[in-house]
DNA sequence: GCTAGATTCAAACGGTCGTTTGACCCACAC
DNA sequence: GTGTGGGTCAAACGACCGTTTGAATCTAGC
């Protein structure tokens, strides 16, 4: 801690908002609350960030760079091999952010509780900082998709895909639930790469059921 | 709309909030926006429901709590057959909240947004209400998929509930990143019993495949 | 027609919010 | 020493928030 207290302005701002929005939500919390416990002026989050948008803006982007290019990385060494192997596309997804649990045990569950929860926030500033993000790498790994499954349609594929961004969201942010279900049998202080496995197999036997194709629909009860 | 003039005030104030509350966020949403669009006046929020937590969580619980009665009565149906199928248990969960989608067009994707974003709020009104409302439905589904599913190790179930929740709830409330993904090329707006098939047909293949046991974590890359 | 209770209304309350201002501090170049 | 500019500070701004109040209005029952 003697360290934390030289810690430059901006970053003693950045590590705060981050606890607090992960806990409470971005619009729950004041910019009073943050420079509070980073023991800093009220007016610096407006020095160095321009706005409240612009903090939250900066405070996702921190966190989600580095996350993103790692999975580039690890979606690029898995495409050099020859074929592409589904199991390893989809880790390349959803590894890095689970591997961030293996930080500082006290800003772990404020840091991806953020993550998880901010896909689902309407806020403009959270939307445009996600969209600009994710969108690149998005079209990176439905053509790594499209790859590793060459003979499923792409509708259902992009359906999987969607299903797939959702459970991993969910397993990043919301621990609490997962608790819940499991009445305390279960939970994200397990090893992190156990829990990376057990997402990966569930999504990957997802991804390779056969298609719902047309006018299955109605007979789906009697087929399976 | 000629009817629509007629609704009791408390009515209207829950069709504007909850339309509003979908599109913006609880927190980002005032009293006097909900009040202004259910042309009613601003103190008949507490006169009708004492404050603007006892709103949030009326909202919530007029849709949630005939969804969750359809879900038990779907488990139930299907844990009358002698045994129990994994498709029916998933098709029980997941259905409800989706075949809402055919109500009004013009509200269907606020409401849905609101149902999938509530369960990442943190906001202690909100999460008050989906504790008691969803708690019995989850120990009733953990039960059936144990009796669906008796081979699998239970930690591992309650993984991959974990995970089935997730890519409900991400279906559920944002059809946005869908059509980002497909580049517009899918939505929620083609046939909803399709959307279900594809979904738990999604489901039963994750919760179907081998278990992740010890010792394997290691060894994964090689044996798949 | 009158009363009692339920409902609606305009107006204001105190508080908190994000943002802005202008003075101040201090290290460093000249 | 002096000026300069990046950074910090206390204080205030106007706006908007959820909530409360007390009178006005409506609706039944007698």
């Amino acid at each position: 801690m003697a360290q934390a207290r030289t810690k430059p302005t901006r970053e003693r701002i950045l590590d705060a908002a981050e606890r607090l929005f992960g806990e409470r939500g971005f619009a729950e919390t004041s910019l009073r609350e943050i420079t509070a416990r980073a023991r800093v002026n009220l007016a610096a989050v407006h020095y160095h960030f321009g706005s409240k948008d612009g903090l939250i803006a900066e405070v996702l982007r921190r966190r989600l760079v580095p996350i993103n290019r790692e999975r580039l990385a690890l979606l690029e060494a898995a495409e050099a091999e020859g074929t592409i192997r589904l199991e390893a596309v989809l880790e390349a997804l959803v590894a890095p952010p689970l591997r961030l649990l293996h930080g500082a045990a006290r800003e772990r569950t404020a840091l991806l509780r953020l993550m998880g929860r901010a896909l689902n926030e309407p806020h403009p500033a959270v939307q445009a900082v996600l969209l600009e993000e994710l969108r690149p790498l998005a079209r990176r790994f439905a053509r790594a998709l499209e790859r590793a499954l060459p003979a499923l349609p792409a509708e259902e594929r992009f359906w999987r895909m969607h299903f797939c961004v959702g459970a991993m969201a969910h397993t990043i942010g919301d621990e609490f639930r997962l608790r819940l279900i499991s009445e305390g049998q279960c939970g994200l202080d397990e090893d992190v790469e156990r829990t990376i496995a057990r997402l990966v197999r569930f999504l990957a036997a997802g991804f390779r059921a056969p298609a719902v194709v047309c006018g299955e629909v109605e007979a789906k009860c009697e087929s399976l």
